[in-house]
DNA sequence: CTGAAAGCGCTTACAG
DNA sequence: CTGAAAGCGCTTACAG
């Protein structure tokens, strides 16, 4: 069934049937509802791959999730930001090719996903600090957003929240309840939101005037195995508390910690990030920071197609706010507790 | 960048790049390279859309996941079935096209994805007893494949795991150790898969000739949360193990024991579904059966891509092997530890 | 408001 | 082994 079929039931031209698909306003009223009727009845559905073709655009959306590790994929995080891209593509009657791609792209993948002539604007579950899609994106003229801001290029349109701040207000928290040698299980440094977290925990101690600690310091990788490893090598060096840069290290932080008999929060506390559905029901409830992932991915998917609608425009930045949910992974701290 | 473009710099027609685009052995050796040389040099890269409209397929396989509860979503068995998906995809040069519907889906959202014109075939992570997007799909002509055995339609392809043998054999283990009053938390019952697990439990207890007892059925959805709703429910009735449908489910009733102060498997023992990856971290670590979820997703993406190849082949199933894993959350039995 | 016609970028018989 | 040409199913100026 195709438009030829349905403009002969429909006594018009292929024109006018298109047009009448397409909602342009210049068809007479009775003239549609014509058309409108026989499309229904017939169950007639215009021909994508026809369509993109000729209009020059398809309304169908690039995801692409640069995935290193494929534990990473296990975190709900993706989950998360597929739903909301997929619901606000839904809602603004679009589609969303799916890539999951190994970040060592080989150049012939970089081209399949920027020239394949099909989708009109890609998202990237941005992560690296030096991504060569997102460079490679940034020299064509696909349009683009980011879910995570870019280090240098400021030429790019992203939605992130503020790691560094967020980060920052989890460990003054720490510092708040008097928790002072206080560790932190990083994310990967070569990944943007892992670095800014660090950076955040940083500030925080130096904003008390505090020398920070390489040894308190541990690079994670955003799994449950990496937390549960990096927190059995800090035990040794007794900190009070540990800002963990995700939910799902906290977790795996957690079990080294009840693998080592250590209560939470009375012998160590934890801030996590992220979360996560699961923080709220952890053993101890985790305090962490809250993000709106899901969110975050329905923003991209409508940046994106405004950017598809209006090209040529400036780029565009969203910084979603993030909130510190308290919980009972840490307390009132040590001092507190010695009264 | 198009094939015109290509064959002016080669010199040749563009029939000619098309058969070496397409490796068509009917092109003579030196003339293929010449091509090819250009090819890469300017980084062609055919328009899908225009291929597809020509040759009459895309390599583009549509995957839908009809999901109803969006916390279903949490579960990491969607991320590692896409997995799977992707990576088969990759491996044989195809992409995917990704559909979270509400299996309330309207006809329109039927009709698009059955109808779109672009994608040559569709995997459904199918799940419920009567999807119409499954009977839409058997009606019409569009390859497809179902993750989840179709319980009446015997022309539909599919993978699967035996839910019912692997259900009977992981709630004989329990009876095996002793254990008599088993109690389950099953799937929805609208989900074939959750309906075979149940009759798995209900047939080991027949193989042993006991009665099944109805209190000791509860009715669960899949979820953290109604793994732990239902826990609390069954807990009065003082079952000695729970065969869970689901690891996640597991987990949330595990939090409802610890709650409760109730020691596993002392107190309860507990069998679950899926072996998950956090189900090994499980406090105490969870017996459980093991499917092997991202391996059905690359068998369900190449049985569609094979399908899509040979049209108007007999329908094909694969059944995936389970495996029991036995860890710490039953053991040897009350009979047992009263010696 | 409507239609005839060109064109989007490919593939594929067909002829040679 | 190669090329000219038709055709895939649409959209969109253009003319009326």
């Amino acid at each position: 069934m195709n438009l030829e079929e349905v403009a002969r039931l429909s006594g018009v031209s292929r024109s006018t049937v298109s047009r009448v698909i397409n909602n342009d306003p210049n068809v007479r009223e009775d003239t549609r509802q014509r058309v409108l009727e026989v499309v229904r009845r017939v169950g007639y559905q215009p021909n994508t791959a026809a369509r993109g073709l000729a209009a020059g655009h398809t309304r169908i959306l690039g995801l692409v999730i640069p995935m290193g590790v494929s534990a990473l994929f296990a975190d709900p995080y993706f989950p998360l930001l597929i739903q909301g891209i997929s619901s606000a593509c839904n809602m603004h009657d679009h589609s969303v090719m799916l890539w999951l791609a190994d970040p060592d792209y080989e150049r012939r993948t970089i081209r399949q996903i920027t020239h394949n002539g099909l989708i009109d604007g890609v998202i990237v579950a941005s992560m690296l600090m030096d991504d060569p899609l997102v460079q490679a994106l940034a020299e064509g003229d696909l349009p683009f957003v980011l879910v995570g801001r870019h280090p240098t290029d400021n030429r790019v349109s992203y939605v992130d929240v503020d790691n560094r701040a967020a980060a920052r207000e989890a460990v003054a928290h720490l510092l708040r309840l008097g928790y002072r040698r206080i560790a932190t299980i990083t994310g990967p440094q070569n990944m943007i939101a892992g670095a800014d977290r660090l950076d955040g925990y940083r500030a925080a101690l130096k904003d008390r005037g505090l020398a920070f600690d390489p040894d308190l310091i541990l690079e994670g990788d955003f799994t449950e195995a990496g937390g549960y490893a990096a927190m059995q090598r800090l035990l040794p060096r007794r900190p009070e508390a540990v800002f963990v840069a995700s939910d799902m290290m906290a977790l795996g932080a957690l079990r080294a910690l009840r693998e080592a008999a250590c209560r939470v929060p009375e012998d160590v506390a934890l801030v996590g990030f992220d979360d996560m559905p699961f923080a709220a029901r952890a053993d101890p409830p985790l305090t962490t920071v809250r993000q709106p992932v899901q969110r975050a991915g329905a923003i991209a998917a409508e940046m994106l197609i405004d950017l598809i609608k209006h090209p040529g425009q400036g780029p565009r930045r969203v910084i979603l706010p993030t909130e510190l949910i308290i919980r009972a992974s840490c307390d009132a701290g040590p001092k507190a507790r010695k009264h």
